[in-house]
DNA sequence: AACCCGTGCAACCGCGATTCA
DNA sequence: ATGAATCGCGGTTGCACGGGT
């Protein structure tokens, strides 16, 4: 089956946006909210596609942007955060107020990827360029309940894997490879049980999410620290150097 | 002055996910 | 349950601009 296209490509407008079209975007969305992108155009008056309205409101128009110069201090998150989510982009946003996707895309692909690479960072990798191809890397992988070695009430870690240099992905869409070193000690001994045992999307702070497996929404579940790579406690734990403090990944939006 | 090239950014495109009838 | 409509994301493209020759 085809899929009919977004809007009548041969009425529409393309290329930069001229002051008027905005005026009229903004002044409709102010008037009548965000609302149904498709028929926005033509209720604003505008010979523009849906997609091309709601790209040019997100991504430079909205009042909440903050335009300017990246700061260091958003280089260094955008860069953890790329380490954890890779390409995930909206994501990424998500943790950078008055940022979008669109341009922090961008920005990483014309300003940290080069940062990273003069470093001998490897951009995709985070690792360092001539230590990746030798390095044995430990790896956890995120499956299904099924083959989980914890059971149902597992943390959706089937199993470390040790492998040079290929690294198998379980779940690439999510892109959440784990370096280990050395193991995480837990400051508390007496963990309970159902803090450490989250499933998958309890642990990206997910836990209203269908797919829920650890039964922790019942009561008490844990509000922090919890954490795909062992970390679990209330203080937070540093992940890649990050603590959980700065950057509590699983409470990403997902939108 | 003219040309070339690299850079940065806005915008487009295709497609998967989600919603709705 | 199904298929169409719509949304939203990530990759890519195109263009303006500035610096070098």
């Amino acid at each position: 089956m085809g899929r009919s296209p977004c809007c009548e490509k041969a009425h529409t407008n393309k290329g930069a946006w001229t002051k008027e079209e905005d005026d009229r975007l903004v002044a409709y969305i102010r008037a009548h909210g965000e609302g149904c992108w498709r028929s926005l155009p033509k209720a604003a008056g505008l010979l523009r596609c849906g997609k091309s309205c709601r790209l040019r409101w997100i991504n430079y128009l909205r009042p909440d942007l903050k335009r300017g110069n990246f700061t260091e201090e958003e280089d260094e998150l955008i860069i953890k955060l790329h380490s954890l989510l890779g390409n995930k982009w909206s994501l990424i946003a998500g943790r950078l107020p008055g940022r979008t996707d669109n341009e922090i895309k961008n920005y990483w692909n014309t300003h940290i990827r080069r940062k990273l690479l003069n470093r001998g960072i490897d951009p995709a990798t985070h690792r360092p360029i001539n230590e990746a191809a030798a390095l044995d890397v430990t790896t956890i992988s995120f499956a299904k309940e099924e083959d989980n070695v914890f059971g149902s009430a597992g943390l959706g870690l089937i199993k470390e894997e040790v492998k040079s240099p290929v690294r198998e992905m379980r779940c690439p869409d999510l892109n959440l490879e784990l370096r280990i070193s050395p193991p995480y000690q837990h400051q508390n001994e007496s963990l309970k049980i159902e803090e450490r045992s989250l499933c998958f999307a309890c642990s990206l702070g997910l836990q209203s999410d269908k797919d829920c497996s650890c039964n922790i929404n019942g009561g008490g579940s844990s509000s922090t620290g919890a954490g795909g790579g062992g970390g679990v406690g209330n203080t937070g734990y540093d992940f890649l150097g990050l603590k959980t403090a700065a950057l509590d990944y699983r409470r990403l939006e997902m939108k």
